[in-house]
DNA sequence: GTCACTAAATGACTTTTGGTCACTTTGTGA
DNA sequence: TCACAAAGTGACCAAAAGTCATTTAGTGAC
């Protein structure tokens, strides 16, 4: 059987698959060339295309296995939450370890600015596999929500504080840490859940 | 005199700045090639390269050219405002001025992500030149300030929110619209301003 | 008006990189 | 052992940023 020759595919494209990681990490999405990435794994360029289409494409697959280890963490940390605080604190610490994963967090931050460009991959990106997934919000936060404010933008508001926290972090200025995201973050979900609207 | 040389090179610069501006905000800037932007003005590529090292620093000349427009803009605005959420809202106009205008606010987005990977051009977009000043927090909301808190974290905070709100916008899932931003800015701004911390 | 000089403008050329493809090498199973 | 298919290769192509020797045109002295 051809069992031997589909494994040494398989083991291939895991090679290159870590190795694009750990460079994209290193140097980011632009600046890491396809050539790098088969050189590093210790192939040649062609190679690489046997099991992308682009460059593009790998980023995707590997931006899919990260958010799958991702969210099961974090899932697995809600089980026990049982206010909205709870419910917060537990998703800003998936959120935290994002920013930890080495330099993912910008790399992620560089593709998805990259994507949007191009119709199809934004709507590749837009699948709640890649995106940080606003349903946890109507799931889990609007059981808590009093304010009648939808859970959903909770979620993408609280999204968008902690990419804009990235692009903060990116630039290096400083001015804010995670601390104060974290308590902003807080902050913010807690007055649109609770506070009824004028 | 060599007068009506100077003028005549001056006038291209002017011309190729507008075809350049043009031409980012209707494909990016990573879309736009040179090549375009001096065909659109009606010139040879060559001739782009007398004005500007590169085609980052003609998108830093852009941006000073607009941002210095913004500004004046804004602060004519905050001369009669009053309260902290006097001072906000003309903030936040501001803000939604900056995404009215064309796509800039998504080439601005997408060419501060390319500029946070080159050292030389970060510090050049962090000057306060370039970026959504935080001094004006400082100068402008501190003395409305009751909490405490930096009053130039306020400003981090809403800057924050706004870019990850444009991230939002740019990838087009609609879950917040600028209304729902502008609420939550105000919110956080507020909340921040005037709760004392535990 | 002419001539030497300088500034503006040109486009062929170089380099880099994503992507292609015809070809070589290696494993498979009859 | 041999035919076939799959894995792997690297020369090649196209696009785009950036360079530079060359051409074109304005300037000022005489």
């Amino acid at each position: 059987m051809a069992r031997k020759q589909q494994e040494k595919s398989l083991q291939t494209q895991r090679e290159l698959l870590d190795s694009a990681e750990k460079l994209f990490a290193a140097k980011g999405f632009v600046a890491t060339t396809v050539a790098e990435i088969t050189s590093d794994a210790g192939y040649a360029k062609g190679n690489f295309y046997r099991h992308w289409q682009s460059k593009d494409e790998i980023m995707l697959a590997i931006i899919a296995i990260k958010m799958q280890s991702y969210r099961a963490m974090r899932d697995a940390a809600l089980q026990d939450a049982h206010s909205l605080e709870e419910v917060m604190d537990r998703i800003l610490d998936f959120l935290e370890t994002m920013i930890d994963d080495r330099n993912w967090s910008s790399v992620f931050l560089e593709f998805t600015i990259h994507a949007s460009r191009n119709e199809e991959l934004r709507a590749q990106l837009n699948q709640s596999l890649y995106r940080l997934s606003n349903e946890i919000f109507d799931d889990i936060v609007a059981p808590y929500v009093q304010s009648g404010y939808p859970a959903r933008k909770i979620g993408a508001l609280n999204t968008a504080l902690f990419e804009g926290f990235l692009i903060h972090s990116l630039l290096g200025t400083g001015t804010i840490d995670r601390k104060d995201f974290r308590r902003a973050a807080m902050k913010l979900a807690l007055a649109n859940a609770l506070d009824v609207q004028e």
